[in-house]
Order: structure tokens, then C-alpha cells, then sequence
DNA sequence: TAGATTGTTAATCGATTAACAATC
DNA sequence: TAGATTGTTAATCGATTAACAATC
């Protein structure tokens, strides 16, 4: 892996520093312009873009601009360029090898990911301390025992680390992949990881998400029943629970 | 279900528009607490729970602001007033029966999590269309035929979706949702729904997602490589795969 | 009292949105 | 040409951070 051309723009400019929300946003619109070129255009504008996301035009344009990609007016981008540029500038076409650890339930799950690495990631290898799940496959991959990642971490340069364990083992499992020489930890434990500051910690924290998905749906419930001759829409008849 | 009583701030004020990024920080502070509770303390100061969350103890000021108890110069929060306060706005007394549909390996792994139901979130049942999942129960809960789901949603009052099919399918299954009167939908399938408007989609993107941690490994790579002196740590060795 | 902390208001910062000239 | 669209700069908006009086 180059990691010099790993991000490269397509006007060969060195790359942006980019926004997360802007970076979350890119896979959208790689997506869409697959889409769109099933669908036999050739060109797509930034009005295309946004109005299948239900993005402002002027956003999707700006996001666009780090990618480095250039359109003409009135026409708008050759689908090809923009999703190659995409493609360049996300990395996925130098796919990043990684260690997960956690071989549960969340674990297999991501094992089974095959469009990861599309995505320029690729699960090499999983870890367990569970001796029933050491030494089987899951998804076609190993599964070892942990004690050996920091050792093959090292070895095989690998720079990214999953975890998918319970809370109360993730500190100790990052402390291992820290000691591997791992470089950013994507975290799905439910709680805070602490590392040296060159270790970057992407935590994914389904309860996080869930508080904010249950305010915005309190919320909606909550101005509907304000407005004057609306009742709120709550079940008010007992419920058969499972 | 009173939905009137579920997010009440503990000054009996009405609920502030909170913000997502602080409603994100709020089950942080709440996990956090409880430890700061188990290791024997009574009360606790924003700069603690900075500290520890490595946040600045303002910004914890502010979101705890949103929660509406008061806490005392000098001496911070009473503990227990805090948790409860929080868990009060959270609606974490209050539980949200849901429907998750994709008996895959993603929707198992989310219908083990029993903390869920800690969180307000109670997964009641699973939907899929493989006739080989229908009947049987995973995590203690049923696999229903997903053609049921429009009417059981309507008549079990059923609020929250949550879909784990692949991304083919999840337009589909939303519309079905919809149909069933569901009004949020939590999303894990790669793709944006298009839904109308009084329902919520929160998506949970792991694509989206990955794309930012990659950025964010390659911006540090970077920087390490552009200081003068400082080489780029990638490897230069071939790696065997798995 | 002195000093840490809350509560709150003001300043800063960054992302989104608007405006508009250039252009095909 | 007319009008849609890019590229870019300015304005707005909202979240974070700083400042500071009140207080225990």
C-alpha cells in the first residue's frame, strides 16, 4: 500500500482537509451515480444529485470541489470522472487491511460485510479469548486467539482495529492494539476508549444513535399534539408484549 | 405509553429543542456517572465528567443545561439527581415497543442487545421473508412473515422500525412500515429511504461511516509523512492474506 | 475568606446556505 | 440567444468555546 496515492485528488492538487459531515456524505453520492449510470445518463448535475438525497444543490457542489473533480456549466460532470475521482479520493481502490476482535454476534455480522471491502477495507483475520470459538471461521476467516494480535498486528502492518467486544473488555482489547501498532480503532463497545493521541478511536455507538432517534421521534409527537386540535398519537390500549 | 410524561425535564419545565450532537453526548455523561457512582461518589462536576470524556467541562455545562437539574456552585451535582434526571429526559423509564425487520446476521446481533430496553428500546418482534427464519425465535423473539407486519404495527400501536435487510429490499420494507403507521424508522441498510414527511429516518450508515474513519487514518498518516524527518510509517513488505 | 464551580451571556468557529459572475 | 449549471465568494446559521458574575 502507497499510502502517498491513497487519497489522491483527480487534479492531482494534494487533498483537502475535509469535513466529517462532507466525508459522510461522499458514499452517498458514490452510490447515487452508480444508480444514475444503471439508468443510462452519462452526465449528472449537482440538482441530480440533490434531489435524490434531499440535499441542497449548493452543499452537494461544495463537497464535490474537495474531491476535485471538474464540471462544465450547463452540463455538469462526466459520471465517470466523478465516480472514479470518488472512488480515488476515498481510498477504495488500495484496500486497508484489519484485525477484529470480538467474535459475537455484532462481530459476525461485520465478518460477513463483503462490500467492505469495496470500501477499501479488508477483515483479515478476527480475535477471540473464547476457546469453543478459537480456531473455527466465521465468514471464511480465522478466528485467533487474542493474544496474538498485538504480535501478528506488528508483523503484518496492520493499521486498523475493530472491536466488537463487551464493554468491560474493550479498554484492555485497544490497549492490545495499541501495543500492535494499530493506527485507528473503529470502537462498536459501548463506551470510551482511551489511547495515545496519534491513535485515532471512531466510535460507533448504537445507544448514542438510539437517544437521538428516540428525542427526534419524541419530538415530532410532542409539536403535533401542540397544535391545537391534534391529539398526541400515543397508544393509550394495553399492549401484548412478546 | 404516556408520551406526555416521557422526556420531562426534572425542573417541570417544558423540553428545550436539544440539539443532535448534544443528544448524542447525553447517554455518555449517564454511562459515566454510574461508574463515578460505583467507585463510591455522591457527586460530580462537569469538569469530572470532562475529564473523563475528554470534553470541555462547558460544553457538558451547556448539555446538561438541556436536562434541567440544577446543580450547586462549588459542590456540582448531586449524583442521583443527575441519573435520574437524565434518564428521565432520555425517556429510558418509558419503553418503545419496536419491530425490527432482516432476521440476518446484522438484525441478530441487534436483537441480542438487552440493554436496549434500558434505553427505552424494546425489540418485540422480527420480520423477514425467508421461510426458513419465519417460526422460529432468535434471542427469544419471534420471526414473523413480513406481510404481517402493516397490520400488527397498527394494531400493537408499534412506533419504531428498525431495518437490517440488504439494501435491495429496505425500500420496500420502509414502505410497509409507513403503511403500518410507524413514524421512525432506524436504518442500517446502505441506502436513503424516501418516506413522507412526518416520519423519521435515522439512518446508520457503517459505510458512511467507514469512509470517515479511513479519512481520518490517512490525514494522520499524512501529516506524520509531511513533517520534515518524519517518514510515512506505511508498510513496504508484502502482507499475506488471509 | 479563597477558590472552585455553576449559570448565563458573549465571542468564536465552522458548516450550511445564499448570491452571483462565468460559461457552455 | 436564453437559461441551466459550475465555481467561488459572502452571508447566515448553529454549535462550541470563552468570559465572568453569582454563589457556596
Amino acid at each position: 500500500m502507497n499510502i502517498k496515492t491513497q487519497f489522491n485528488r483527480a487534479d492531482g492538487t494534494s487533498p483537502k482537509i475535509v469535513s466529517e459531515p462532507t466525508l459522510k456524505r461522499l458514499p452517498l453520492y458514490h452510490r447515487f451515480l452508480k444508480e444514475w449510470q444503471a439508468a443510462g445518463h452519462e452526465t449528472v448535475s449537482c440538482t441530480d444529485i440533490g434531489q435524490d438525497l434531499d440535499l441542497d444543490p449548493t452543499q452537494v457542489r461544495k463537497d464535490l470541489e474537495s474531491v476535485g473533480v471538474a464540471g462544465r456549466p450547463r452540463i455538469g460532470y462526466v459520471l465517470t470522472n466523478l465516480t472514479d475521482g470518488l472512488e480515488k479520493f476515498l481510498g477504495w481502490n488500495n484496500v486497508n487491511d484489519a484485525f477484529l476482535v470480538g467474535a459475537g454476534s455484532m462481530g459476525s455480522a461485520l465478518l460477513g460485510y463483503r462490500k467492505f471491502e469495496q470500501c477499501g477495507l479488508k477483515i483479515v483475520s478476527a480475535f477471540d479469548l473464547d476457546p469453543s470459538k478459537i480456531g473455527t471461521r466465521i465468514h471464511g476467516k480465522h478466528v485467533l486467539p487474542l493474544e496474538k494480535l498485538p504480535n501478528l498486528a506488528q508483523r503484518m502492518h496492520i493499521l486498523i482495529g475493530i472491536i466488537t467486544v463487551p464493554a468491560a473488555e474493550a479498554q484492555a482489547v485497544a490497549d492490545l492494539m495499541v501495543e500492535g501498532g494499530i493506527r485507528a480503532i473503529w470502537n462498536f463497545a459501548p463506551i470510551r476508549l482511551h489511547a495515545p493521541e496519534h491513535v485515532i478511536i471512531h466510535n460507533e455507538d448504537l445507544y448514542c444513535s438510539l437517544a437521538a432517534l428516540s428525542q427526534k421521534l419524541f419530538a415530532t409527537l410532542q409539536s403535533k399534539s401542540e397544535k391545537p386540535g391534534l391529539k398526541p398519537k400515543a397508544a393509550t390500549t394495553a399492549v401484548p408484549s412478546n
